[in-house]
DNA sequence: CGCATAATTGATTCAGCTCAAACCGAGTGG
DNA sequence: CCACTCGGTTTGAGCTGAATCAATTATGCG
């Protein structure tokens, strides 16, 4: 009953067998957050922590409520959305190694959005006291938390200078440009998302994305299935316009947010 | 000539004879950063700092360059706006006690918009090699800073979602009513800035701006001259429209901004 | 007073939304 | 193997909110 509730209200947790009750260092990728932090802190932060898998659609964090726990994304593709009857509205994508809604956390404010699993996703839950604890002995901590949250707000604020300036096209380029040249190592580029996430995420229907992917693919990129085509680079960077510093140093302030 | 250049460019300082170099402490309001913090400390940081007194209209960080100190507001209204020929694309409005690009500072990143001064402003400025003295001494000192990112982030994501889910005059009314109940103890609060201001901070262009406030009196709230006169708060607020968290909990976190 | 800047008003246009219908591919079951 | 759903995507037609362009009126301000 509880079951068939969970499995028909878009599945949350799976696996159990594969979540891990207290991970050790070489069990997780390596993570920015320990930068630099005393080897004996992790040891503690790892004692209090565990890991949960959320299937495509599970709901991780509901908005207006608060996560007790930070969050950080070892996995899969995190969206943050206000769901609200009729429409969503989508702030941001996170992806491996991203803080999720660490403001929450750490100041105990609900949350503005609702986080989601848009694939099968993999969670890294640090119990909100040890954190805490951890930021009043390391400095080394805080800052490595205090990057990622300057990431996400320059992340935000391109978003909304996006809203503002860019047309519904221009932006639907530089997102699968930008996709395409975060996987710099694989040989065809790939969109991890259904495409009406995508929409929601650049705030369009789908059936303007659906739209704008012509037009875009007029200006030399364009879709095959799920794999990104750059057939002329100039030309949809040109199309893109105003990028004021197109180049991802997102990543060097540890952050990986889409 | 250089002195010329200065004043048609849009003034940048002003009145020179009232900028402190080293400020102290009673000189200066309370500073949320400096709650918790070991006192040698906070002088040490008051002993690397200068006030800055801009006039409205001056630029305070240029975009896309970085600034080297961390800039408080003190006094008057700083807003971030990517400034590009043609049209401005306003983000955010900081006002006193803000911090003002921190991330641009901690991490040397170039501010993806431009800081300037909307009205008089007057800037505490603590060199970038104290703060981060300072950020490897004191976990509190570190937290204080942590708050106010948090509290932009909070912002800057209302800012998208506004920009999504709300019409252009339901962005207004709802802009004017924070704006009032944040002045709770003036009997008339007044709007602090131009409109034509107000109209890049929300998006939309002057032309529309005067439209919508038409429509806004309609449903209970108009402006005689600056002052903001709300008649019927009830109808007002229903016309708003989804404020998921309506109470200005961004001041618990640091946050003054508008 | 007079000039520059800001705000309003009106007419027109257009990007993106809505609504509705057709289409398509992957399961599913007979 | 095929028919049949059932999401998700595409296509089309029409609508609308806000932008644009242009002209006028207000508001400082030196």
């Amino acid at each position: 009953m509880a079951d068939g509730e969970r499995i028909r209200s878009g599945a949350e947790l799976v696996d159990p067998g594969s979540i891990l009750v207290h991970p050790t260092r070489d069990e997780l990728p390596d993570l920015p957050i320990f930068n630099g932090v005393e080897e004996p802190l992790v040891e503690t932060l790892l004692a209090s922590s565990s890991t949960r898998q959320y299937r495509a659609g599970g709901l991780i964090v509901r908005q207006g409520e608060q996560a007790p726990d930070l969050h950080v994304v070892l996995r899969g593709i995190v969206d943050l959305t206000l769901l609200s009857r009729k429409s969503e509205c989508g702030v941001l994508l996170l992806s491996s190694k991203d803080l999720l809604l660490p403001a929450t956390t750490l100041f105990h404010e609900p949350a503005l959005v609702s986080a989601r699993a848009l694939t099968n996703t993999k969670i890294l839950l640090l119990t909100g006291g040890a954190v805490e604890a951890a930021l009043n002995r390391s400095t080394a901590f805080a800052a490595n938390l205090m990057k990622p949250m300057s990431g996400q707000w320059r992340m935000a604020v391109r978003n909304i200078l996006d809203l503002n300036c860019r047309s519904a096209a221009q932006r639907v380029a530089a997102f699968l440009l930008r996709i395409a040249d975060l996987q710099p190592d694989t040989p065809a580029p790939v969109l991890p998302i259904a495409k009406r996430h995508l929409a929601v995420r650049l705030g369009i229907t789908a059936e303007t994305l659906s739209r704008m992917l012509q037009t875009v693919a007029d200006h030399g990129l364009y879709l095959r299935g799920r794999t990104i085509v750059i057939r002329d680079r100039a030309a949809i960077e040109e199309f893109c316009g105003p990028d004021p510093y197109p180049q991802k140093d997102e990543r060097i302030l540890d952050v990986f947010a889409l």
